[in-house]
DNA sequence: AGTTTGTCGAGACGGAGCGTCTCGACAAGA
DNA sequence: TCTTGTCGAGACGCTCCGTCTCGACAAACT
């Protein structure tokens, strides 16, 4: 991870002035409001830097270049600080699973966080070293959650119990994704269910 | 499709000089060597022009934007010119889904290939008018013969009768797309056949 | 044969953003 | 007090944008 060392979280040397944090927010706020408005290919370091009242070179300093300021922008306002909860157990997978999956659906419903997140996909899908740094800090927590459902459900016998937990993930979470990037299919709170419902049950229909 | 008018599929009119289909072939070609070799990001219509021996202007008249040029770049080269023949059918659903998927994953496997297509992605995420492109021209020709595949398989009894085909395509082909766009995951042929078998059987397993 | 119409390579043009660099002001540790 | 690093501001040479104009040329129509 050659990134971490330039990028925002790296640690303070032990003398010289402080980095300001309110610095920082402004940066990545108006980051997000500029990817959110114009998206990623119109998205410059220069309208960030002059709408959030910051120099250039504050920025430079801290990003290598507008993927890595993007990500930040999108994991700061998207997670903020706390920590990520567990996805709802009622007991229920078919419908819990479904539920997640509308949530989701209704987020990329709101055109600002489309855009954005829109934004930062597009980046990542070029940029092998952007997609890992996705990868560890937002895709991997994520899948965790997701496999520590699943794996509940494991256990209660309403998954088979040699089936891969990423596989799972995978076969349930992919084409509710595909349908949204590619703006095509059905993604109401119907069609969403099918997918859990065809995940679980499977295509042959054996039962 | 606002882009049609421009887009090099447009008819000629009554009088004029004609087009020159070598010059189209040679931007083409090389637009393809260009977002295959630099990326998407990097790919630049003076680039293009130069390498290719072409005016600027040649290309600005039958493209509106890079993602245009690029969608054309990839159809051409990928497809060329043939019909796109049917996929295999040799009785066994998993075997030939298996196969598809495998030779799939074998085209992500050449860098150039791969670095073109996401390209090619990370336009379409950003740009409606360029996926609605896509999909009429590549992907729904595609999605076609993935349901015509899925029918045959359903009359045989070997899918069950009440389920929609467009769900049983997102299921069987996307979580393939999304390890391979998020470089994550197994893209072995034992985990494509793993995704297959899960799709086809469910994963709740009361087989 | 001559005219019209559109294509083509070449390149000039003003403007936007790039990423680097330098400046003076300032704040935190030594 | 002195050193070290942050910050806003903006100049710098550069690349590329998308438009425009030019002269050469080819196809169709008169």
């Amino acid at each position: 991870m050659r990134y971490r060392a330039r990028m925002p979280t790296a640690q303070q040397p032990s003398t010289g002035r402080r980095r300001n944090p309110a610095t920082r927010a402004a940066i990545l706020g108006t980051a997000f409001d500029v990817v959110a408005e114009l998206g990623y290919a119109r998205l410059t370091i220069e309208k960030v830097a002059a709408q959030a009242g910051v120099g250039k070179q504050t920025i430079y300093r801290w990003w290598p270049n507008k993927g890595a300021l993007v990500l930040d922008a999108v994991l700061e306002r998207s997670l903020g600080p706390g920590e990520p909860g567990d996805l709802p157990d009622s007991g229920d997978l078919e419908d819990d699973l479904t539920a997640v999956l509308v949530a989701t659906v209704e987020e990329f419903a709101d055109p600002a966080f489309d855009r954005a997140l829109r934004g930062l996909t597009a980046a990542i899908i070029e940029d092998p070293e952007l997609s890992q740094a996705y990868r560890e800090r937002l895709d991997e927590p994520m899948r965790d959650l997701k496999r520590r459902r699943l794996r509940r459900a494991q256990e209660a016998g309403q998954l088979a119990a040699d089936v891969d937990l990423d596989l799972a993930v995978d076969l349930i979470f992919a084409p509710v994704t595909r349908r949204w990037t590619e703006r095509s299919g059905d993604l109401s709170p119907d069609g969403v269910r099918a997918i859990v419902r065809g995940a679980l049950r499977g295509l042959a229909g054996s039962a």
